[in-house]
DNA sequence: TAACGCTTGTTATAATATAACATTATAACA
DNA sequence: TGTTATAATGTTATATTATAACAAGCGTTA
């Protein structure tokens, strides 16, 4: 498994360090605040870094909650086909890898002529520990 | 198409009628300064009507977008089961009503021992007109 | 070298959203 | 009707999320 990691610059391997380390989404601000005693002071250095990363696929951005987590996902090479589940408890976020699912939604036309090219899927619920 | 007959309070109906006059999404500081006239003058009065709008169903929120769009699916009573198609390049933004898409995602299921009660679905991609 | 593209650093500000609190309206019902 | 509970309102202030704008550095390559 090779990693895109090599071609990145130093901010955004410090903010992708970052994001894999953590155990849950992160947060812009919360990203900045632990990179601030790496030399990375202002918000537009980690926006940058984040929408870069965002668009190679190493990680994705939960819209719903305005935070980003890492790509599990190998073979994902860019973000275009994306789901989660979150729960609304614990706010646990885990991204579903489900070759039917991807497959039926990759494929999924409807009537209006629309060409999809990209999709974001987010299911809401409760998990397995909070339904107890 | 029917609109849903709900008992709204007056602050949730001059929200609800901007939506619905609106041609796109609207953005909640849009919806502010479009009911400026009308006697709403902060921002909390707004957040609160859109919340409530959603929780009834009657609106959804794009939550790539940050944007509200009335709810068009008359048989639609709640916000649980969500899919828009979204043009990258005119924005413009529709609700996907497909009974096989709704059906098929609200009886996912995946390992993860997770029951879902909700979904939201955003495919990007260009539309008919924008695709010439 | 010069031109270019990309990343960086920096300040400032825009855009989105909520906290907190006081007040008023409405609904439910004894 | 009066009483209570709940929902909605109005208001100020502030928190949170995100981008604009500009200057500068660095490596590539023509």
């Amino acid at each position: 498994m090779r990693h895109k990691q090599v071609n990145l610059s130093k901010n955004q391997q410090i903010v992708l360090e970052t994001i894999r380390k953590a155990k849950k989404p992160l947060k812009a601000y919360s990203i900045l605040s632990s990179v601030k005693k790496k030399g990375i002071n202002a918000p537009p250095q980690v926006y940058r870094a984040l929408e870069k990363l965002v668009e190679l696929g190493v990680i994705h951005k939960i819209e719903s909650k305005n935070a980003f987590v890492d790509c599990k996902n190998s073979e994902c090479e860019t973000s275009k086909a994306t789901a989660f589940s979150i729960c609304k408890k614990c706010q646990k976020i885990t991204e579903i890898m489900n070759s039917k699912l991807s497959t039926y939604l990759t494929n999924f036309q409807d009537n209006t002529g629309m060409k999809y090219e990209k999709y974001n899927l987010e299911f809401y619920g409760l998990c397995k520990r909070c339904k107890l």
